[in-house]
DNA sequence: TATTGTTATACTCTATAACTATA
DNA sequence: TATAGTTATAGAGTATAACAATA
C-alpha cells in the first residue's frame, strides 16, 4: 500500500515537473495555462466558441476572454462560420500552429522518458489498465 | 512512438479526472486547489508562512490572503512561533486534518487502481524509473 | 423559443512594491 | 541590516446574469 502511494507521488510529481518546464517555455511567449489548454484543443482544427467552452469545461464567456487575448497576441484568429452567422470559427495561425507543435514535441518528449524501458507488450497491457482507471472515475464522476 | 503518446495521454487524462473528483469533493466544503494544496503541505505538521510559500513556490502575500480564507472557515488557526515574534505558525484544527486525512485516502485510492495489477518487483522497477524522470527534468529546469 | 457570443459585474489566485515589527 | 508578515494595488482566470443577433 504504502509503496504503491509513493511511486504515485513521484509520478504526479513529474507530471508537475513537466507542466512546469512546459509553462515556463510557453510563458516566456506570453501563453499562459489557460491559453496554452485552449491552443492544445484547435490541435484537430478550427472550433467554435461553444465547442471550446464545452471541451474545456468553461464557460462561453471565459472562452471570449482568453480567446481576445490571442488574437491580440497573433496566436488565432476569429473567422466567420460557413454555415451559422451567429458563430464564429476559432482558428490557429502560422504562429499559434507552431506553438502547438511545441507542445506535442514536449509531450512526445516526456513520453519517451517515462516508457523508454517498456516493451510494446507492457505498453499495452499499461493502456489497457489507464483505461479501467478511467473508466471507473468517469463512473464515480457521472460522465 | 505513437503508442507511448497515446499512453501518456490516458495517463495524464486519468490524473485529470482523479484532480477533478478531489476538486469537486473538496469544492463542496469550500476548498478551492489553492487552500488545498496548502492544507496538503501542513500534512507534516505546522508551518511558517515563509515556508509555506517557499514549499509552495508561492509569494508570501498569496499565502497571507490563503490563510486568511481558511482561518476564517475554521480548517487552520495561526498560533505564535515559540521563539520569534515576528512569525506565526499555521496550524491544521481538527476540521482541517480530517480534510487531509480524506486527501490522503483519495489518493490511497487512486494508487490502488492504477498499480493494483504490478508486483511488488514491477513497483520498483517503476519508482526507479519515476526517480530517473524526475532527475532528467530537474536538471533541466535547473532545480 | 433556443442558441451563439457578447457586455456587465464579482470573486479567487497570483504578483510586485512599500511598510511595520522584530531579529 | 535583514527577515516575517502585512497592506495596497493590479492583472489573469473563472462564474453568473442579462442582452442582441440569429437559428
Amino acid at each position: 500500500m504504502k509503496k504503491q502511494i509513493a511511486v504515485l507521488d513521484r509520478l504526479l510529481e513529474v507530471v508537475a515537473l513537466f507542466n512546469d518546464d512546459m509553462e515556463q517555455t510557453l510563458g516566456a511567449q506570453g501563453i499562459t495555462q489557460a491559453r496554452a489548454h485552449l491552443l492544445w484543443r484547435l490541435a484537430g482544427g478550427p472550433l467554435t466558441s461553444a465547442l471550446l467552452a464545452e471541451s474545456m469545461a468553461v464557460t462561453p464567456r471565459n472562452v471570449t476572454g482568453l480567446v481576445d487575448g490571442l488574437v491580440a497576441a497573433g496566436f488565432v484568429t476569429r473567422e466567420p462560420h460557413p454555415t451559422d452567422r451567429r458563430a464564429s470559427l476559432v482558428v490557429l495561425t502560422k504562429k499559434g500552429g507552431a506553438v502547438v507543435r511545441e507542445m506535442q514535441e514536449g509531450q512526445g518528449k516526456l513520453a519517451g522518458l517515462l516508457f523508454a524501458d517498456l516493451t510494446d507488450r507492457q505498453l499495452g497491457s499499461l493502456q489497457k489498465g489507464l483505461d479501467h482507471v478511467a473508466a471507473v472515475l468517469r463512473r464515480e464522476l457521472g460522465r
